[in-house]
DNA sequence: CTAGGTAAAAGAACGCTGTTCACTTTGACA
DNA sequence: TGTCAAAGTGAACAGCGTTCTTTTACCTAG
């Protein structure tokens, strides 16, 4: 039998706080679990903290399992009872920042002010978690497929990558329907988009969202989403001197261009 | 006295065609220098060529500097008579790859036809080396001043990545001259721009370039940056099916919107 | 309450890595 | 031709990921 059985644990704990406490806590409330079950998640998670804390931030996200098993407090071939290998247990972490990000995004979403609007808060939620991350960041969005990030066909990943991808689609959708989103449709012509996708979209927003509207949306994300990589790489600080605010103007600028009004 | 002194050698060789020729060709051309010196460089440079082929693409543009000690034909440690350390073999040949994607832009400008117009073939020429130098790319573009993309204010790394964005600028100046761009200035508010930046656009444009366009091409280099690192991540293939096309028109969408015209 | 079985962990080992250091060879120049 | 620095070798060290064998700990059944 394979290990490493603890991928089937969905999307989106709130995370971030995990890091302070350690003490091995079995969670008292499992009901179909027995008491190795839970002691082998509570190990498990351990595992996965102390990895994430030790994502070594300077180089590209990468990660010591034998300075994971010190830390843990376990000799190095104990760490595959539950992890099949280093990689496997860089996957497992990389899914936890997928839900990392993708809930701090839900909740930047959850209380949104009426002078803040909706596009503007989530693209500086989404840059805040990529700075105050910088490892994690490394690890989800780098490029190989030995990393934390991948989104293979056929990699455990792939459901939290597009879990991710919900919370700014669910926005427009909500924009679109309230108005406050006008996409100039004049210059999206028809696009094919992944089924997949478009599932998602369905799942959203019942009456489903128009090919285009979802095409502008991955332009816009990729637009935000480039200004943080040069930032984060250090080259946007090679020309602009306000990163924040140079930043922000981006933002509004390409949801203007998208057709979010108001800001 | 420390070794690593080819630092010296700027800009924008060729490239592209070195890993056929491996023969240690000392370069005959050479008048200040002695024998041993072109030796020197001869070595150096096999030493980068080999480390380039064999840059791990799905490893974040990793390297064993004892696997290019092996192909090169030495033992691992006389690779140090050369290069200070793996990180500096690293970063060495990352100063090769800004001066490799500078050049394979440079000379995508070089040929414009009037059908294809210079921005989206620019764009186009970046797109098409990220893909096809993927442990390049990842070499360049990955977060950590470990690896080969720093361009922090001491690095030998930096003013390879500002000659690599003079590019774009160039183009840019040139289109405003005659009259193909229109900064769409009513959304451009001033911008504070880094003095070296603005130190490259002086010497590219003898009467300067406003602030605020230089930031505008940044903001629209970040958009086009961002949709090919999604891409090269596999986040762009899981929304949209035809990623080139899909590219192309992201491409126009976005330099239609800082006012480049005629697609 | 003891015995058996099974999961968890330990510990040693293998081949790899980057790096250092003492040593030998080589090649240019006086 | 002898000298001296540069180039290159080879051994060693600590750390790495991974595998295998062995021991420990626990749950369950008789």
């Amino acid at each position: 039998m394979t290990p490493g059985g603890d991928r089937a644990q969905a999307a989106a704990e709130t995370d971030e706080t995990g890091s302070s406490d350690r003490s091995l806590a079995l969670p008292k409330d499992a009901p179909g679990l027995t008491r190795r079950d839970r002691a082998r998640i509570a190990t498990s998670d351990e595992i996965k903290t102390v990895a994430r804390s030790l994502l070594a931030p300077q180089q590209g996200g990468d990660l010591s399992l034998r300075a994971v098993a010190r830390e843990v407090g376990m000799t190095p071939s104990a760490i595959y009872r539950y992890f099949e290998s280093r990689q496997d247990l860089m996957e497992a972490v990389g899914r936890d920042a997928y839900d990392s990000v993708a809930s701090a995004l839900q909740r930047a979403m959850d209380d949104v002010t009426e002078e803040e609007k909706g596009g503007v808060r989530l693209a500086h939620a989404y840059r805040d978690w990529c700075i105050e991350h910088p490892a994690e960041f490394a690890l989800i969005f780098r490029y190989g497929g030995a990393d934390g990030g991948d989104a293979r066909e056929d990699s455990p990943t792939r459901p939290h990558v597009l879990n991710f991808y919900r919370v700014p689609l669910e926005l427009m959708v909500a924009g679109i329907r309230d108005g406050s989103v006008v996409a100039p449709m004049g210059l999206a012509q028809p696009v094919d988009i992944q089924p997949e996708m478009l599932a998602i979209a369905q799942s959203v927003a019942a009456e489903g969202v128009r090919p285009e509207v979802i095409a502008l949306l991955a332009g816009a994300w990729a637009s935000i989403h480039g200004f943080i990589c040069l930032e984060i790489f250090g080259h946007m600080g090679l020309i602009v001197t306000d990163l924040r605010e140079s930043f922000d103007r981006h933002v509004r600028f390409t949801l203007a261009s998208i057709g979010v009004r108001d800001l």
